[in-house]
RNA sequence: GCGCGGGUAGCUCAGCUGGAUAGAGCAUCGGAUUUCUAAUCCGACGGUCGUGGGUUCGACUCCCACCCCGCGCGCCA
């Protein structure tokens, strides 16, 4: 469907202007051919071959029933682009069929004057909330790198919506509720109880070693009972697991008091749960802060803020007959992903409340769906976690929209179905290729992690800038360090794993993030040498003139980047920026090499137009950069 | 068993609704600097795109089968 240019940006875009001209073209050359007509225009595969291209003439082939390069021509024939682009030559059409456009460089200039907005030609989306689930930290666990990927990818997402104009809710959905939580709040009682524990000095440290013990004290050996008595290993050994899961039990049986006490907003015990809240979330915050991901306060929306809701959530679901009883537990059955033996999907069941009564985290998503859409008016949701949980959204999404919980209730989309989606997340592995964890096979710390690449970042800025203040070169190292993480982690495929490794992500070669801000703070040096020799601003009303291949490389890349935001916004695929943003700071960087600035024996309007080009290009990096999440930088 | 994701150069990764000779970076080798910051640029070398079929004018891309790796599969979250 060839959509209407609407803003100012797309009446000036090469692409948008190309295919409108291409559609008029193939419907004067072909006045019987009906339905829609896809005009194929993309940039050219090959620049020496041209700017654009067409590879309309092959897919209308059978549809008109002619040779493709036939129907090149008549296309060609009827084509009025003698405004904008060079005229046809004998390349112009090539192979099976392929229609080679190359613009003329006014053309490209009054493009690159339509981008160059203080919006940089972003379509601005009216209207429109959308809510990012983000980070999912647990209570008493310090946040590690499995959280990296939710942080960074959820705020870099949450970036590119809120750049396009549209209301952003982050939501930290965090394990605050539940047995775990109870476990360790009644393990935190007893020792404080017994004097062992000073609540005041508290540290989040301490608190996920005993978060372990009281797991463990919990956990012990249950499994062991039921082999012992599956294989029959003789009373002594059953008596000796007995009385371990004898005390498994017990503690089992106090987490259970604990939960209830919890639940039952028993002031005491709410109390030593708030001070394990926030002990853990400033802890947790402080480092989203530091990864300059907007996860604060008030994105927080834990499990327990929905502890209220589920009953109530439940009796709705039978009451509406949606969830029904299945071996003493309530499920709601949806159509899922696999298929049985006769080829038929399975119904699978998605689990609200177990047989005890207790409530499920699927549970907890269901109402969260429910709030974000029907509460907080979200027209989408969008999810940051681990691929892992593909098959438990698959079925609360299903489950939600059955139950009607993901209907709009208000605006112009009112009664449609809110768009839910799961950005989904691989693993992040360490080089032997098996997932990232410590020596000891502990998770790694996240800000462990941070201060590592920072350090490799401190020796590489200190190496470099040997006069310059201590303090300073911190400060650098620190902004530079989190870009070479925070980039790392983005640019690669969202879905698939990927290997972490310090000494590329802070390299300054290749796709990294220092390697971006190294073509920024050029930018700035740039710019900061034209104020010392005196150049005045006159060149930010200059005409552009992109005639070196180099210049007309960097313009074609510049024109790109509202249809990456919109690509990036729709796909939810960040790594589709980087890899623009790092097209962009190449084709800055041959251009660098190849076309002088600020030389003398450049002409004050050549010099202009670079100027200008420099300034939008910094532009353009630097917005990118900050709708990744990556703060620019002024000198390095 | 069923399902989901992945398999592209020695390594790490791109490859947009099917399009021209499959691209980067690292590594290896060879060049460029009295610098608008060389934290760079230019070039060379390097690939049966897991395997085998199919659809198509054209397949890394779509379909089918199989192999390998990872993950998931009702009362944990």
């Amino acid at each position: 469907m060839a959509s209407l240019p609407s803003s100012p940006m797309s009446a000036a875009d090469p692409l948008a202007i190309l295919s409108a001209r291409f559609v008029a073209a193939i419907r004067a050359a072909f006045p019987d051919l009906n339905g829609e007509i896809d005009p194929l225009v993309t940039v050219n595969k090959n620049a020496a071959l041209g700017d654009f291209q067409s590879n309309a003439a092959m897919g209308l082939s059978k549809r008109i029933g002619k040779p493709p390069r036939e129907i090149a021509q008549a296309i060609v024939a009827k084509l009025e682009l003698s405004d904008i682009a060079e005229p046809f030559n004998d390349k112009s059409i090539a192979g099976p069929g392929f229609i080679n456009i190359t613009l003329k460089s006014a053309a490209l200039a009054a493009s690159l004057v339509a981008l160059d907005t203080p919006g940089l030609g972003v379509e601005q989306v009216a209207d429109a909330t959308i809510v990012v689930d983000v980070c999912g930290v647990n209570l008493a666990k310090q946040a590690h790198i499995g959280h990296l990927r939710s942080i960074v990818i959820g705020d870099a997402l949450a970036r590119t919506f809120e750049r396009q104009g549209i209301r952003v809710i982050r939501q930290n959905h965090v394990g605050d509720w539940g047995l775990p939580i109870a476990m360790v709040t009644g393990k935190l009682m007893a020792e404080q109880a017994a004097g062992r524990l000073n609540p005041a000095t508290l540290t989040l440290d301490r608190l996920e070693k005993l978060y372990k013990r009281a797991q463990q004290e919990c956990e012990r050996d249950l499994a062991g009972l039921e082999a012992v008595k599956k294989f029959g290993l003789g009373p002594k050994a059953l008596a000796e697991v007995e009385e371990q899961v004898h005390g498994a039990t017990e503690a089992f049986t106090h987490a259970r008091q604990t939960l209830v006490r919890l639940q039952s907003q028993d002031p005491a015990t709410i109390a030593v749960w708030k001070a394990i809240y926030d002990c853990t979330m400033s802890d947790v915050l402080a480092v989203c802060k530091r990864l300059h991901a907007n996860v604060t306060n008030e994105a927080t929306a834990g499990e327990s803020s929905y502890a209220d809701e589920l009953g109530p959530l439940v009796d709705d679901l039978v009451n509406r007959k949606i969830a029904e009883e299945s071996d003493g537990a309530l499920v709601v059955f949806v159509q899922g992903t696999r298929t049985g033996e006769d080829g038929q999907p399975i119904r699978e069941a998605c689990l609200v409340r177990k047989s005890d009564g207790g409530y499920l985290y699927a549970t907890t998503d269901l109402a969260a769906i429910r709030r974000r859409v029907q509460k907080l008016g979200a027209g989408r949701v969008v999810y940051a976690v681990d691929a892992r949980q593909a098959q438990h959204f698959d079925q609360v999404f299903k489950a939600a929209t059955r139950a009607g919980y993901a209907t709009i209730l208000t605006g112009k989309d009112s009664g449609a179905v809110a768009r839910m989606d799961h950005a989904a997340f691989g693993t992040v592995l360490g080089k032997d290729g098996k997932p990232f964890k410590t020596r000891s096979g502990e998770s790694v710390k996240l800000n462990d992690v941070i201060e590592e690449a920072v350090q490799k970042a401190l020796a590489e800025v200190a190496s470099r800038n040997t006069e310059m203040p201590a303090s300073q070169q911190r400060e650098i190292a620190e902004v530079l360090g989190v870009a070479a993480l925070k980039y790392a982690d983005l640019s690669n495929d969202r879905v698939k794993d990927y290997v972490f490794d310090f000494d590329r992500m802070v390299a300054f070669e290749g796709n990294t993030g220092p390697y971006l801000l190294n073509a920024l703070v050029r930018i700035k040096s740039i710019f900061r040498k034209a104020s010392e020799k005196g150049v005045d601003t006159n060149w930010k009303g200059a005409l552009f003139a992109p005639n070196a291949p180099q210049e007309k490389t960097l313009a074609l890349a510049l024109l790109r980047y509202p249809g990456v935001i919109e690509q990036v916004a729709d796909t939810l695929e960040p790594h589709r920026m980087c890899g623009y943003l790092y097209d962009v700071a190449s084709a800055f960087a041959s251009f660098y090499e190849a076309c002088p600035v600020l030389k003398d024996d450049v002409s004050a309007s050549t010099r202009d137009a670079r100027l200008r080009l420099c300034d939008l290009t910094g532009r353009i990096l630097s917005d990118g950069l900050v709708t990744l999440g990556i703060p620019p930088l002024e000198r390095m």
